[in-house]
DNA sequence: ACCTGTGAAGATTTTCACAGCA
DNA sequence: TGCTGTGAAAATCTTCACAGGT
């Protein structure tokens, strides 16, 4: 019974890019597409799409292309984007509001099903049509409610706490926007979103393009 | 003249990383710290922790760790944090919002310095001690204010042309939040965060974790 | 004895380049 | 001819394991 290969962690951001630009070019009216336009679109090398494409089984015409609708339908199974995805969220604070008003979840099949906060005057607000709960109900609210997949946006010094009922609830997929490093049992899987690592990256390269360009002065 | 061997892309967000938790050795009055013990608090595997710290130079004493202090200086020093980064943030939705209210950027060095949208009800207003310009004034304000890194938090739709003006304005550093691929000229630097990729990466995994998982149920 | 720094091996990812089918 | 699918080469990244200071 041989393992079959898996699909490369690094492919998986590409997937998601692909089904996005796809859904693009179908509302463009577009039914089928070659490696080298996707590519451009996205800006991935062609082979590298080819292959990654590859991964979840053969889609394309040889002297063709791709079949928009079936490939879009492959990746979505492939992503795990057919079965909706419950989604809760833990600390409302200022990104914890921006992410309830995302059109973004709600377009892929996420739903954010239920709200989490300590703050009494945040506690029974309904938010984007969800009441928010205590924290403190998360191992209650969270099975009740189908939540496969938890986001944490409150305070690095809350995260963990948060984390740990999360995990306690059965929930085995957290994406992690506060500045700590969550430890969690082997089988939970954490994605870390942190912005100021991100300016920290663009920043090094800021540093690397030739230090003359900072003090630009332009003429007026 | 032979190339010093540049930082691997991949090291960089672990010196981030290292950086913010070294921080939090200090403040509890940490003033030495061995590749282990870093490497513990940071999930990183310590041989390869070495490997990115020797990047930036040998900063350790061989039976003994690094002390924290000059290894804090120089990672500053390498990610370019030790120059006041000038941050401009076009787009001020929800999302923008609680980017000028996070606090983590000013923390790392980063300070945010112009505000952009288009959006007539914004323009004028301070938000966070910044008065909102009009994004058209984009190619005008940014060099008056030595902005070096740009931040794009509008609409899709709106993004290539913010991030145009950016570019025409002299920034070579953008982060996008925007779910859109941005054309940019080679000099310039685009990195990105998209929130949606982020929950179909999980959503995989979620797939993977054997589909018996999903619906749970607890006793109660 | 202890812990860093690093060659070398190993694993993964990307790119090349072309065979093979429409 | 045109474009996919994929072995094989190249590049990059991670891990091992130990030499070499302190």
């Amino acid at each position: 019974m041989t393992r079959e290969r898996s699909i490369p962690e690094a492919a998986l951001p590409r997937l998601a890019l692909y089904l996005r630009v796809l859904g693009e070019l179908t509302e463009n009216g577009a039914e089928r597409v070659s490696s080298d336009e996707l590519a451009s679109a996205t800006g991935v090398n062609s082979a590298k799409l080819r292959k990654d494409l590859s991964y979840i089984g053969s889609n394309g015409t040889r002297g063709v292309g791709y079949e928009i609708a079936p490939l879009v339908h492959a990746l979505e199974g492939t992503l795990g984007l057919t079965q909706n995805r419950s989604v809760a969220l833990v600390g409302i604070g200022n990104l914890g509001h921006a992410l309830v008003g995302y059109s973004g979840f709600a377009e892929r099949g996420f739903r954010i099903s239920a709200l989490f906060d300590v703050d009494p005057d945040l506690v029974g607000i309904p938010i984007g049509g969800i009441v928010v709960e205590h924290t403190r109900r998360i191992p209650e609210v969270c099975p009740e409610r189908g939540v496969t997949i938890g986001v944490v946006a409150t305070p690095g010094q809350a995260a963990q706490g948060a984390c740990d009922l999360l995990v306690d609830a059965g929930v085995r997929c957290i994406l992690n926007f506060a500045p700590v490093v969550l430890q969690v049992p082997s089988e939970v899987d954490v994605r870390k979103v942190d912005l100021a690592v991100e300016l920290q990256i663009l920043s090094f390269h800021a540093s690397q393009h030739g230090p003359g360009t900072l003090p630009r002065v332009v003429n007026r």
